[in-house]
DNA sequence: CTGAAAGCGCTTACAG
DNA sequence: CTGAAAGCGCTTACAG
């Protein structure tokens, strides 16, 4: 390995110089700057990152904590933010947590001591400490689609609650009764908020809640609609709270047989790029998940850059995507 | 920032003796190293990574480079990496590149420079020298889903090939007639390798390639088959490069009112989690993505722990998954 | 079994 | 503008 020293040699200078020549924010005489430059290529030199890292007490690394990059929402975010962080010249270490507090305590641990600038976390459990020990360290965390309890972190996510309501008033109007809900684990934000939403909206209107409980994950939420199916045979209409159980209820209609949108109408929340492939095409509520994830980062950098004290909370909106599985555009044809 | 000195101190040991009772490599007296473990409790020490692996000449990090892990195939080894490599106490700096050589060429130094102790890379160029170097700095390297130049690189990929000539002949023995290609980039292996797969089993039967030019992307193979239908409006059936040109090509489709599989039979490389929920439900050449990824990480470990010197290549089939789109179940149905 | 010392490869006040 | 020196927080031969 060619070291610094090795560099300073061939170009006939110290060390120091070296290092003012490559990072360049302190003044080196141009004739000497270029000798030095000349031994960088001769010597195919490359500075040692985690030497530089231990001396100036920080890294280039910013930690990204997912619950399973295999939701489409989280791959596009985590691609996202891979795109800015690689433009301003950051690394990004990948974590998935399968929503566990444990990975997620033990991940945090691992970033803390990696020594990583900056956190963007989409928390498993909002009260883990050790969110709070991270902003100890002055390593500052984003949440991403929820909020942790330390109000020191930002957060950036968006009004799953809003979303919930939307899907179902717009079942409603089209006139289903009997609305069931497939739902996320309550036990994470964004699922008690589109539950929430749901059984407003369903108060709203003096209808009784019909909730078959799932975990945002594609096996469950077949199990969940099977028994629904078995429990509600009225059922006119179905909410389903995140794109990877819109998997599994589809399955699960198809092997009961019942009709999309003929017997039952169906509003999936998040917009995955299959959407429009399914059979029938899928209405959805869509989340701006690029653009979320490229704010997460802005907010992220701002604190690493010292730029803001203040802690900041951004909401996004959902976007409907009316399409032809709650039957609305049969209406339409009509006309 | 609590370092080895403070718990050193408060448990009256040196430095040297906090060292060795936390990696625990050399003998210890058991009442000391309690003693040093109540003082790291104590003061929540956790050891500084960045100096450890300074002083050890080496990471625990390991670098994934893939094209786009917004493409299924390579989110769903992405995440299987990163399960073994957090069994295993590793960590993953996720690249992505876009198949452009200059962003391969940035991130494998950005690797280097990180110390990382291996590299799985899905190479955008198998040409590409920065490989070389770092072999070079004995950083081993697994190529995964196509092969690099340089042979002391280990690599694990299918038999694009011979899934291109199922595909092909599927269609063929289907009774279709004037099978049209949707490629991927030439200049990338798994595409070339599709393509001379279809070219081959076309030639074999004497009959006309047809060929779509794609990218691998929604876009452009949208595009690419619109073309082709106006080009050559009896076409029969069709072999899509990757699944995410699926998704094009069935817009296009759509968008000129082809039935699939009634005017035209498709068959898609690939096996996305909305193969089966598409309408027509997709026939599938799909790969074994995980194992794949298990098999490619385990090979870096061998490499990484100095167990193996002979470079190995690993070779997966791909399997035919029948389903709707080319008519096959139809004829099921009619006996 | 334990401590003192050296050193990993950088960066950065401190002089000059 | 440049160099010598100190030091980031560890680990690990070397003594004892």
């Amino acid at each position: 390995m060619v070291t610094i020293k090795d560099v300073a040699l061939l170009a006939g200078v110290s060390a120091s110089t070296v290092s003012r020549a490559i990072t360049g924010d302190v003044q080196v005489n141009e004739p000497t700057r270029l000798r030095v430059q000349e031994a960088i290529s001769a010597l195919g030199y490359r500075p040692n990152r985690i030497a530089r890292n231990l001396r100036r007490q920080r890294s280039e690394t910013i930690g990204v904590v997912v619950s399973d990059i295999e939701n489409p929402h989280f791959t596009r975010a985590v691609r996202a933010i891979e795109d800015a962080a690689y433009r301003q010249g950051y690394r990004v270490i990948l974590c998935n947590t399968d929503e566990t507090l444990e990975k997620q305590q033990a991940y945090l641990e691992v970033l803390a001591a990696e020594q990583v600038v900056g956190v963007i976390l989409v928390p498993a459990d909002a009260a883990d400490p050790t969110v709070s020990e991270l902003l100890d360290m002055k390593i500052p965390v984003v949440a991403f689609d929820r909020r942790v309890d330390d109000d020191r972190a930002d957060a950036v996510f968006a009004d799953n609650r809003d979303a919930a309501k939307v899907a179902t008033t717009h079942l409603i109007a089209s006139g289903r009764r009997h609305v069931a809900f497939i739902s996320g684990r309550a036990n994470i934000q964004t699922g008690a908020e589109r539950l929430h939403g749901y059984e407003e909206v369903m108060s709203l209107h003096g209808m009784d809640a019909i909730v078959g409980v799932g975990d945002f994950r594609q096996d469950t939420a077949r199990l969940a609609m099977l028994r629904l199916l078995d429990q509600h045979p009225d059922i006119g209409g179905v909410v389903v709270a995140n794109n990877l159980m819109v998997i599994g209820v589809l399955e699960a209609l198809r092997f009961r047989d019942v009709t999309v949108p003929g017997d039952i109408a169906l509003v999936g929340i998040d917009e995955p790029a299959w959407a429009s492939l399914v059979q029938p095409a899928l209405t959805t509520l869509g989340q701006p998940t690029q653009q979320m994830a490229n704010r997460a980062f802005e907010l992220l950098i701002e604190r690493i850059s010292g730029k803001r004290e203040a802690t900041r909370f951004e909401v996004f909106h959902f976007q409907l995507h009316v399409r032809d599985s709650c039957g609305r555009r049969q209406f339409d044809l009509s006309h």
